[in-house]
DNA sequence: GTCTATAGTAAGATAGAC
DNA sequence: GTCTATCTTACTATAGAC
């Protein structure tokens, strides 16, 4: 029984995910919820008593529990950087679907009030894929200062890259910064 | 009589501008849109007879106006290179506040429907300043393929550094790129 | 041209049957 | 745990006074 509600748990969240990465918070609607679960409102509710606000809570948890499994603990091994910056590629390539999906760390950002509950979470986020990314830079001989910068300024590639894959409906400029990744980096 | 109405609608516009930017097409709602222009529902719609839509929509054909006007025409000066590009940095640092403000590019990306009304007119604002760009640095000596390359390259590092700034609450990071700019344009 | 007042609809959320 | 039915609230939109 244990077994098969947390299974039910991660398509839950998974199908939940999806709708909040693609329209945002606040214009997400239960209707919309609803249909990309299979469960009808009443059922999210027992789910998630405190309703959206909660989903979307769970929403970030589980995407940075993903980041951490699948791309930090990746930056973070032993393998020299070039493996790393490879394995993080895969990883990157499969959160976004190849540059069709959009990232919650731009779209948890547009939100009605400027201290949203989520904008925490998601600079926290932001923060730690930076200092974890700098880690692999500064393993292949960057002094500090350098592999702050050089994370960083892969992050804004990748963030920038979804911004304008979306706005002109192409995958290209994303997979074109994913190739260039190790360059950026290390190169 | 005439001028008069003409001053207050660029006022109304601004207005509506800040709010659809900021929080994004749905979550705008005409409460908001009342705070901030200081006009009743029935008054903006006196104006906006179709509504929140047609408010977005001139809110988006004032921008590319503004565009035009103030980034566009600099690029296809008969300035040298770097003398358009400070002019740019100008314009960008005055259009995004400093990094503080988002950008509609991004922000009307995110919308119910796959094909919303604004998304063409975005990805077309979007592919005319790409290209607009590149002739700043197809001027600068660049053949064809890596003039674009370049004037891609720069959109996507405002777009993702401003994606940064928002998500950790820094203006640094579009600062930081913005004063770079020129270096990765004709660099 | 702006307002108050109010439709009409869809939103978030709950109660209670099964 | 999921459902139908319902409540309350907020939203978009309109009518009509001034």
């Amino acid at each position: 029984m244990g077994r098969k509600v947390s299974i039910e748990y991660d398509q839950l969240i998974q199908s939940l995910t999806e709708v909040f990465r693609n329209v945002g918070y606040e214009a997400a609607s239960l209707s919309m919820l609803e249909k990309a679960t299979g469960l009808k409102k009443a059922s999210l509710y027992h789910r998630f008593p405190q309703g959206k606000e909660q989903m979307a809570h769970e929403v970030i948890k589980v995407v940075r529990i993903w980041m951490e499994n699948n791309i930090l603990i990746i930056l973070r091994s032993e393998a020299p950087p070039e493996e790393r910056i490879k394995l993080l590629k895969n990883g990157l390539n499969k959160l976004y679907s190849g540059g069709k999906d959009s990232c919650i760390f731009n779209t948890f950002t547009f939100s009605q009030d400027k201290d949203s509950p989520f904008k925490k979470e998601i600079k926290s986020m932001i923060l730690v894929f930076i200092k974890s990314l700098a880690v692999v830079v500064s393993d292949a001989g960057y002094d500090e200062k350098e592999s702050y910068a050089r994370a960083e300024r892969a992050v804004i590639l990748l963030q920038g890259s979804l911004v304008v894959s979306h706005a002109i409906r192409s995958e290209r400029p994303f997979l074109d910064v994913l190739s260039r990744l190790d360059i950026e980096l290390i190169g």
